[in-house]
DNA sequence: GATGAATGAGGATTCATTCAT
DNA sequence: TATGAATGAATCCTCATTCAT
């Protein structure tokens, strides 16, 4: 019997990395961090406890990857690669996005809400939350001041707040609203907003 | 000094108490239920651990004293007690107010929407907080019917999702926008929207 | 009811930590500090694991404090208190006392060899210990010089090796050498050296 | 190539086993036994963990054979293989040869004074120990007979504490005492002894 | 009413050891 | 022979809760 092959090695622990994290998340996004224990964590990725600390160092260590995996993804999917003037299509395929992200990555979202929540939990989370933000409250106002808004700032906050309540609702109490018809009323919304400059 | 009177003695008990909520209260919105350990609330307020036993049974229940404190406040501050039709005077004022409410009882809403997103913590927190929150609903649904909308249903969305948004904001991140610019950039939106039925 | 004091308290304080203290001591002298577990500790203590964190941040706090006590016993011992020339007579009385505070910290002697043996375990132990070593092995040259000694770093090195190996017997064999005769014997060795400068 | 023979295959069994047993013996020495993991010593000697069972029954066995080896070539080293009689040359020759071999095993010498002071980690250890240094211990007694000590008791005290002093020195405080000047005044320091018998 | 010592269950983490390949 | 994934017991430590005073 010959041993594994470093590949062979390389995918089992892949595989099991990913699976943790799943798990991780699953229960974090569920029940917070602190009320997760590794027991749970393992117990529900039916491996033991000790394995948990073969592919991570520590609790913490988790939700690090689990938040970093999770901007990334944001990221990659944001990335409007935008070659100067925002077109109303644009606009509009970028907002379909962001509720496409957040419901595909629904319980990254909701930890991430949790994580804004509680800043004791991951010290830096704030703020690399706020720096990714940025690019898209950016957009945002660039879009709504080519739009010939007499009140850019304020026609900004207006329209964050839509989309943040709406992200919300999607993630708190996706049964109170539809997803879809949530995603039409926001864009109709925001359309409506930027066609009153009166 | 004469012996207290039993209503002295009462009140002794009341203010206790009440300080013993206000720190939990503090301590939980800051870093979540879960990392609040007592010691840490009493040590914040100054008395000994085995005290807070004294005034409640556990510290889910004093948590579930800080929920219903939060609850009635909110709802004594809502209580539109309206005959009938809701004039735009009427409404002006009560979204004013809610954002009085969330300004003054930051740290609840804080909490509330902590325990919104873990709802292992308080099992009926979620069900509690959506019954709570249906008659706002319902009141507003009723004056975006009144005002003419052509689509109730969807301005609702809209409209709910852009307060629950600016309350985020202004929770989470207070820095980011002034809150005197949001509310007013927010009626201002509600309107915009109200006025659009197009 | 009336409370306890906090006369009464302190008075538990003070009696507990020096239990677990003294505890600690005897099963880090015995087995050695990472070979033995708090739960040995608070059982031979009679007390639960839990109290020992009410006295100690840290198994390692422990180990600091019992290092810092011995070390205080010891410089309170050894405090020759002297007035420039060291007579025979103090010398021997100085020796005497060595050989009583190894007799008397029979413990502590025990556990300071062990960790002079495994700096890893106190990172500082070494440095501290070498420190407090200096004044002993300073009086020693001063008296081997005062005694006309043709080389008194040679004639010291013999006789803190015979010190030292002596405090080694009596701590790890105390059954093979009677310490009695050991100091006795050693004294005269001690004699012996200073005797013949040949 | 051929395939290899059997001996080569015992050759590098023999290899492996010798390469984990230095590597252990370098770990316990330098931090203890407790404090060192089969992890760190395969990765030290960059073999998997597994291997080291392939070679060995438990961490316990390692320590065992490290302990057997130092004993075996201690007693190589100190075989005396002595006719009766000892000269002044013969002993000064087996003084001079125990230096050296603290010296050379200076890290099996450091593990077996910390096994002296930890008895619980090798049961066996202590007694063996004694049984080991019996045969030193008669060899010096004989000598000091020999050389009409009026005190033979005493003065063997002396010297072996003189001695194991010394070696704990070379041993724990390297730099504080220059290893070739300590073996010739502890040389001296013996002679001074036996030649003052008054 | 008030204190803080005391408990014990539970949580994070380590590590010797096993095992499939 | 050789690998490292996997296990689980044991370890350090925390914390809600109880209790004697």
């Amino acid at each position: 019997m010959s041993p594994r092959t470093s590949k062979q090695f390389a995918d089992i622990r892949q595989e099991k990395k990913q699976l943790i994290l799943d798990t991780a998340l699953e229960l974090f996004a569920a029940n917070g961090f602190h009320a997760t224990s590794i027991n749970q964590i393992a117990q529900k990725a039916k491996i033991s406890k000790g394995l948990t600390y073969n592919y991570f160092d520590s609790k913490n260590d988790i939700l690090k990857e689990i938040i970093a995996d999770g901007f990334t993804e944001i990221q990659e999917l944001w990335d409007p690669n935008r070659d100067g003037i925002i077109t109303d299509e644009e606009f509009t395929t970028f907002i379909d996005q962001c509720f496409d992200i957040v419901k595909t990555n629904h319980q990254h979202w909701k930890l991430f809400f949790s994580l804004m929540l509680q800043p004791i939990v991951s010290e830096s989370f704030h703020d690399t939350y706020m720096e990714i933000s940025m690019p898209m409250l950016n957009m945002m106002q660039e879009y709504i001041s080519a739009k010939g808004s007499k009140n850019p700032e304020g026609d900004l906050m207006i329209i964050s707040a839509m989309l943040e309540g709406a992200f919300l609702y999607v993630i708190v109490a996706p049964d109170l609203f539809d997803i879809d018809s949530m995603k039409t009323n926001i864009l109709s919304g925001i359309n409506r907003i930027l066609n009153t400059n009166l």
